[in-house]
DNA sequence: TATGAATGAGGGTTCATTCAT
DNA sequence: GATGAATGAACCCTCATTCAT
């Protein structure tokens, strides 16, 4: 009752939330959207179906919810990234390395993708999506302008340079899909090197 | 015995599986494989739901069919591509231009990409659609070579080159889906020259 | 368009409407008639489903014809077994083993269990079944009655004996259901001995 | 964790599995396996379908459940009569009279009959219902050792002679099937007396 | 908060039957 | 007679969501 117990409350609230995200990302990437239910969901959560609905209100507010903190999450990435010093390259490298490594990332663009052509998504949402990795690129065009004024990136729209990279890697990482990986290596370096003067 | 002519009539069955495929490439495509149902399917060829499963005795061999298909087609135009008498740094950005302008081939990677995760896609379908993905690579690796030779290309495994291109071009491809379009412009020819030396 | 070819056409209509019986009884006995589709049925008579329908004008036609002309020949078959020239405890010995031992005797009593608890079949028919049933109670009865005259078989009401022996034998042959055996060993001899003085 | 009494809620589940069933048992009995739905089920229960499949998870389970608490029934009822304080004989007159009157015995056999043809029902059910019939078959013999010891009961294997009188009672119980009543007298007296020395 | 029973629309699939060729 | 395309109702089952406890 006391104001300390509903901050308490709150932030018990945001851990739980934060916790049936965490078990919930790893469900979708690997079922897909429309295939996972909701029981799954609370299935690999451990709670009920109806506590589940205490928090979140649907289907799609959960998904809305889980995209826009891992877009965030990584946004915020990629915003330090920029700020480290370091040659443009190894930014790029980096980044590359870390995408096509970490986990969480295949998973996030296995649901971005889905996201894209399931109909149980409101198109507000996908545009929410969209802006957000839109937002994203910044940071990374602008690593690439520096790199251009350094001579060691190749000429061309900074912007574009950034979409075509975030578009070959997320490219690659859908091919790691299980059950389908294609028997051709893949390493950030060569990746980076497509986009060396 | 049969008052009917067997090869018109096979012809005509044929015909009309093509048919009917045609008609459900975009849908799927455009709704993805979960959301889109068999009635879905039905009502865009114009035909009743029995009468589709008279063709396709399920909705996995449709899509195991329709695939196919698509597949074999576009490996013939990459081995034509290869074959033609122009300069390998020409045929890859005639294959980019085509591959970003046509519109069926946008609708065949958005399926590709959803057959990835969809449960309902058995995992012997993904592999033939893995083979076949990784069958059609070599004429473009083939193409990268002969630039490689003529010193116009990066160094490089060949192969890897191809898997990059194409994992780039279908990445690009993906951001097209309705709603979700990314504003950066994408041109061929810019993305061919990320290959050139 | 004589007279002759008249004949000839209704001799093979018959003898067409006999093969496909001879085929559909095993197919149906195993399946259950519910189970069992016209494409089977038509299947295993090597006709199409469109030509079965030139035969019999529905699926219960079918099986009222089938079900008509398999106790007529039982029938037969039991009345000529009263008129043998053997003792009365011989014949019940015979009719048991035949029923126990011939293939077509087992499908028929499948086909006619199920008769009772399909609701594809109507009342009308499942009337015929029993009175044409009921009919051939009446040689057993009788073998019975000569039975009791001789004072070889127990005492009691002929056609209620006639009833216990044929419910007996058709109980036990249901239990010859395929994954459904029960290992107990059953012998026309030691049934028959159940009515023996 | 729970606000709710978890004993209570698995009493609560078991009593409205039970409830499901037994309304269940006449529809299915009466029909035919095959032609119930499981729509049918659920409106006999007076529940929705989808809550339906929430006790059962599918048709082929609820059979399962169905079958295995019915021969459990009957095997405690039969185990009961071996030991009651009564001659063999009246021990096997009553269990004809309860069977031949009891009309959930009539329903049980129905269904029993129906499964073995039926292709909805998996191999592996068929397996146990055979195995719990073989079962239940063994204090019957027993009393009719117990009756051969005395020289009331027909010599011969006493396994198969209760093999022979249930198959017996069952084949005229399935003569009771609605529409399709045998104008024959059917009493317990004259069934035992069969097995009479 | 926490649970799981309850609902019903919708999805994939089958099948008896009809019909044009 | 012979064929198989065509139809649509019905079946089994799933699932997002609500609600009483």
């Amino acid at each position: 009752m006391s104001p300390r117990n509903v901050d308490r409350d709150m932030q018990h609230r945001d851990q739980k939330i934060s916790d049936i995200l965490d078990s919930a990302v790893y469900t979708i990437a690997g079922k897909g959207i429309g295939a996972t239910s909701m029981k799954d969901i609370a299935q690999a959560a451990g709670i009920s179906i109806g506590n589940l609905y205490h928090y979140f209100k649907s289907k799609e507010e959960l998904l809305d919810v889980l995209l826009k903190r891992s877009q965030q999450n990584y946004g915020e990435l990629v915003r330090e990234l920029e700020r480290l010093d370091e040659p443009p390259l190894a930014k790029l490298a980096r980044l590359t390395r870390d995408w096509l490594t970490v986990e969480e990332n295949w998973a996030l663009t296995m649901i971005r993708q889905n996201v894209r052509t399931s109909h149980l998504i409101s198109h507000q949402i996908r545009r929410d999506v969209t802006d957000r990795f839109t937002d994203n690129l910044a940071p990374i065009a602008s690593i690439m302008a520096e790199g251009q004024k350094r001579g060691e990136i190749k000429d061309g729209d900074p912007t574009q340079l950034a979409f075509y990279l975030v578009s070959l890697i997320q490219g690659l990482t859908l091919q790691k899909a299980p059950g389908y990986e294609v028997p051709v290596a893949v390493e950030a370096q060569s990746i980076v090197n497509l986009f060396v003067k």
